[in-house]
DNA sequence: ATACCAAAATGAATTTAATTCATTTAAAAT
DNA sequence: ATTTTAAATGAATTAAATTCATTTTGGTAT
């Protein structure tokens, strides 16, 4: 077996795996995970209905293979998303704003999350890595001294997360399209739970005396500006 | 056709009824929706396959029959936990604690609510009701003068259900039990918020923080015109 | 190029479980 | 006591997931 050859096989089968994952999100979408006939999926993939129990075990296992690859692929827009050199809380509304948007745009897919069964821990591999997202920005929050040492990350991820999956049915169920005073007033709750317990001397904020100070600075560049003309 | 005997016989069928629920309950909190069998649910009602169905129409309809009176009860329960003359703030705790600790004690039930369709306005109308108590709690504080006028109870709604759904899975999965905690971080953040500034972002006053990034990005200008020069 | 093998694919047959319905049983009315 | 109506039964039907005996395909060796 060359090489090559070895490679074309593989590849047929992932772009028929591939296939198979593309019918079954959208005919899970479409139809909900009951109203999906295994027959329909596999006529929208174009293979017999056999074929399907030979990529994955059955019905249940075909649900979570939709799942896995649709978090997957929304750890990836979050990672695009959030720019590193951001602040903290800058990154917290830039995640916040993409997941948001994202879990409106593919409400029919998140919904079948729920489908997924908790007790099957690989299940939900790919949503716990996608809520690792969360984490990391807090951890570095932490560490770069934007955040309080005691910053409850654990409560947090939960409040983050709860009120963006819970706006996003509201707004769902009200028709509505993606709101930004949603993440906005998330983040303030955020922020002001920060300000309330003690803040650490590196986050403190700066003084009337440094702004004063930078602002003498300031005027001094600009003097020097005109006399230099 | 007496009215003794009429009482009787719809005491009979309410009875047969509740049977079915019950049983109904209990195979779906065990096995889940798909696990559980019509035969099996009928067994434990001591009723026969066919007379489940002179009940509810199909087993989905089963299911918004238990979830409907279990949301019924939960909003009659929270009523009773809630003290009429206590404080906005303490009435919210208090129905907070009542939430976390019912849907970790009847998690099985409560994950049940998820398998209902949406769509089907009707399924979910006792959760409606349920949530209405969170509604009314809030405008009695905005009433009252406790809370401001301007508060966004519509999206604190999803902060309160949001966070005590996410936070009670976070529990289940870890093996915990009832932590008040959640509670009262919860409560802490919603406090802050109507001290801080319930509106959106742009109205807020700019911080010194806010002050001094502002005034970096001017040096720099400057910075950059003097060098330019 | 041909024959062979193993992997992959097929779809008809099987299985499982929801739902229906012709029949029986029980209760109410006359 | 008889008739009528409502309720209950469970065997038969139906729908859809899953299996599996058979066929097809693609790769390898002669």
């Amino acid at each position: 077996m060359s090489s090559t050859a070895r490679n074309t096989t593989r590849e047929r089968l992932e772009a028929r795996e591939s296939a198979i994952l593309d019918a079954a999100e959208g005919i899970f979408a479409q139809a909900g995970f009951d109203g999906a006939k295994i027959a329909d999926i596999a006529r929208a993939a174009s293979v017999a209905e056999g074929t399907v129990y030979l990529y994955y075990k059955n019905k249940r296992d075909l649900l979570a293979g939709v799942i896995g690859r649709f978090w997957s692929q929304q750890t990836l827009g979050a990672e695009a998303a959030i720019d590193k050199e951001a602040s903290t809380l800058d990154q917290l509304e830039q995640f916040g704003r993409y997941h948001l948007q994202s879990i409106l745009n593919q409400f029919d897919v998140v919904s079948l999350t729920y489908r997924a069964q908790p007790q099957q821990a690989q299940d939900l591999d790919q949503v716990r890595e996608y809520v690792k997202v969360f984490d990391r920005i807090m951890k570095q929050g932490v560490d770069r001294g934007e955040l309080p040492p005691h910053t409850p990350v654990g409560h947090l991820r939960d409040v983050f997360f709860g009120t963006l999956e819970f706006s996003s049915r509201t707004l769902k169920l009200r028709g509505r399209s993606y709101d930004h005073s949603v993440v906005t007033n998330l983040l303030f709750l955020i922020a002001a739970q920060d300000q309330v317990k003690p803040a650490s001397l590196e986050t403190a904020a700066p003084s009337n005396e440094d702004l004063m100070k930078k602002l003498e600075s300031i005027q001094r560049q600009l003097k020097e500006l005109k006399t230099a003309k």
